[in-house]
DNA sequence: GAGGGATGTTAATGCTCACTAACAGGAGTG
DNA sequence: CACTCCTGTTAGTGAGCATTAACATCCCTC
């Protein structure tokens, strides 16, 4: 009645579209603020039209999650064995993790507000992948200093993550590129930092 | 019938176990995930009980948010009016929040996450607050370097706040005190370093 | 020992919301 | 044209859950 349903191209553009919008929703409200109906207007249909999409709600924040995290894990792997030795490739890390976040807040906002609302099967695919993230940065870290304990640099990793996804929350009249600048000085300053007193 | 309710001492210790549990329990499942029953059960009562002692769930998670904000704020100031110069200041600043963090996981998880699920009304409060708390440590960072603008600082505090708050996630096998240590020296680290490059 | 306030209990009530049913229309294919 | 997907639409349906009603008990004070 409204608009014609025309015909869609072959990529899946109305999913595509639907998960942009869910990962701007949920940030904004919340999973659980967020009704189908919502989503469906965002894209412009209705709510159960999301079904022939998706099977259910959960599915669509999992597959954000899940999406996040494979990219996230994915763009680490690559930066590290790419790169030029572990100085280098910490740089590369920091430097790709901080564009992500600046790129996209919302995802960085989901990822770390809505693992309490995945299906147990998601949310042990989606902790499995930042594992495998955080390994990555472990790995470089603890070539730089074979010393310290791995708990530690795992810590120190997660920290680090704190102040680089805080970016969503605070940026304020900052330009992308000097909050760039910012958060690449402190996160490395920070991780330098981590040695413990004596050796 | 089960057991009896005996009459209360002067002070809500009912009240006050109610807001604990509610801390724990949207910590760990959210504020939509909660019901009231659960939180009742929680208390060893059954849900509508609660309405003895708050107007709603709303006003709960409102009254939880705004005595964290308020306690932190409230907290920085008197360490910040009592340390001997903006150095000790902020090093004060700094292993008060740490404290905090470590102390209280649960209040830190619900404080960044379930800002979302407040009253207009609760937001603005703890908007408030939390803006006073940024602008003490704000402050005490621009006596240390008076040429940084005030939007540079503000955002490194955030970032700051984002590493230190990174406790709940993180912590795994290390103790209390390996964990404090660490996140003072990142933390301090991170805050050194936010100076631009010329001046 | 009667009255009242504080605190609980169980049983509605009513709303929100994910999901399903039933139906409709366009696009490609023979 | 007839058939079949594919993607929508509107109108249920049923569950979950915050909140309220109606009623019970204990403690305190007079």
């Amino acid at each position: 009645m409204a608009t014609a349903p025309q015909g869609q191209r072959p990529t899946g553009e109305r999913r595509t579209a639907i998960l942009g919008a869910a990962a701007r929703l949920f940030a904004a409200h919340g999973y659980r603020g967020v009704t189908i109906d919502d989503l469906g207007r965002a894209v412009g249909t209705t709510g159960p039209a999301l079904y022939r999409h998706f099977p259910g709600k959960e599915a669509l924040l999992g597959e954000v999650l899940v999406d996040v995290s494979e990219r996230l894990a994915r763009r680490g792997r690559a930066l590290v064995t790419g790169a030029d030795g572990p100085e280098q490739a910490l740089e590369a890390l920091l430097r790709g993790h901080i564009e992500f976040s600046l790129e996209e807040p919302d995802l960085i906002t989901v990822h770390d507000r809505e693992l309490v609302n995945l299906t147990d099967d998601d949310r042990r695919r989606v902790r499995r992948l930042q594992r495998g993230y955080v390994e990555e940065w472990v790995a470089v870290l603890s070539a730089l200093r074979p010393e310290s304990p791995r708990a530690d640099l795992r810590a120190s990793v997660h920290a680090v993550f704190g102040l680089l996804n805080s970016t969503p929350h605070s940026r304020g009249p900052l330009s992308r590129s000097a909050m760039s600048t910012l958060l690449l000085r402190m996160g490395s300053a920070a991780l330098r930092a981590e040695a413990p007193p004596q050796g």
